[in-house]
DNA sequence: TTCAACTGTATGCAAACGCATAGAGTTGAC
DNA sequence: GTCAACTCTATGCGTTTGCATACAGTTGAA
């Protein structure tokens, strides 16, 4: 077993752990109106972007199967929260942006919830410590090497053969 | 706004960000055969504990509602993975525990998905950023100021009140 | 131009989920 | 002992999810 397995697996538990902890905390509270969180998480991360986004690149981000938000994507709509329209260079492509309502919503909630973040982290770590963390999952968001399609990236060992696809 | 406040969500979106790209990619691994990776979870946390668990605090451990955690159980009993027996000490309570099918399961999945662990962060971290991670997520996951139930911790501002609990 | 292989999104359907609440057991005040 | 308030787990039920696959559009080779 090589040395760096423990420690990984290590950090693995205790980011589990962590997210999921803070994860229930969060969705205690009496903050989320008539959204689900994972609704939230669609809102928010439309509100990031200036350019309607595709659904591939909002699936990207959400973890969520693609028919599964196809279909919360769909209820946003009919709820007036998000607006689809064709993507013009593509047509089979489908462009996403927030309506005013949407992004109102967005905001009410994002507010009140990035209090509840900031109260919760800062309790529990020093300054340094939310830098660290930043830069942490930002480098395992973002990996240099990429995992590419149900390859093993290139670090080393996994002796496990890809064993009958199916 | 409070200084730490911007840091701190920075920290939470990038810990999400991880979270939700390895997620993702475990996921897709062949590994997990008849199970999902939430079952997974059950089975893993149960093999780490000596004593049978109780339910409810398994339910501290996995991030799913008491009723789906409690159905969930049920399903593993049926297929033979986890035993149920009666909490002497409380008649409401129940025990659950791995079968020695169930820990052979967590074993051979557990073995090839630590692998995959160890892959995926040693070939993003060095040694130091995974002893700060599994620091700060550990600290995360066991806050030392209880936050209590749906009170806000002595940590600053909330000018919501509580709303009428219904 | 045509067509096979591929990509992006949606749909059928069974399984799993969350919310509300029921049922059984415990606890503490009187 | 009694009973109200509480805790722990399970169940009813409507909603959401994932898997498999369909459908529409794109791409590249012949």
């Amino acid at each position: 077993m090589p040395a760096r397995t423990r420690p990984a697996n290590d950090a693995w538990e205790a980011l589990l752990s962590a997210h999921a902890r803070l994860m229930k905390q969060f969705a205690a509270e009496d903050i989320w109106r008539d959204l689900s969180m994972r609704e939230y998480d669609v809102l928010y991360t439309l509100s990031k972007c200036r350019e309607p986004l595709r659904i591939g690149e909002l699936h990207r981000h959400v973890l969520l199967s693609q028919p599964a938000l196809s279909r919360m994507v769909e209820r946003l709509v009919e709820r007036g929260f998000v607006e689809r329209c064709p993507d013009l260079s593509d047509g089979r492509g489908v462009r996403l942006s927030l309506t005013a309502a949407g992004l109102d919503k967005q905001r009410q909630i994002g507010r009140r919830h990035a209090r509840s973040v900031a109260s919760a982290l800062t309790a529990e770590l020093t300054a340094d410590e939310l830098r660290q963390l930043a830069t942490i999952g930002w480098k395992l968001a973002h990996p240099q090497v990429a995992p590419g399609p149900s390859r093993n990236d290139g670090a080393s060992r996994n002796d496990e053969k890809e064993t009958s696809p199916k």
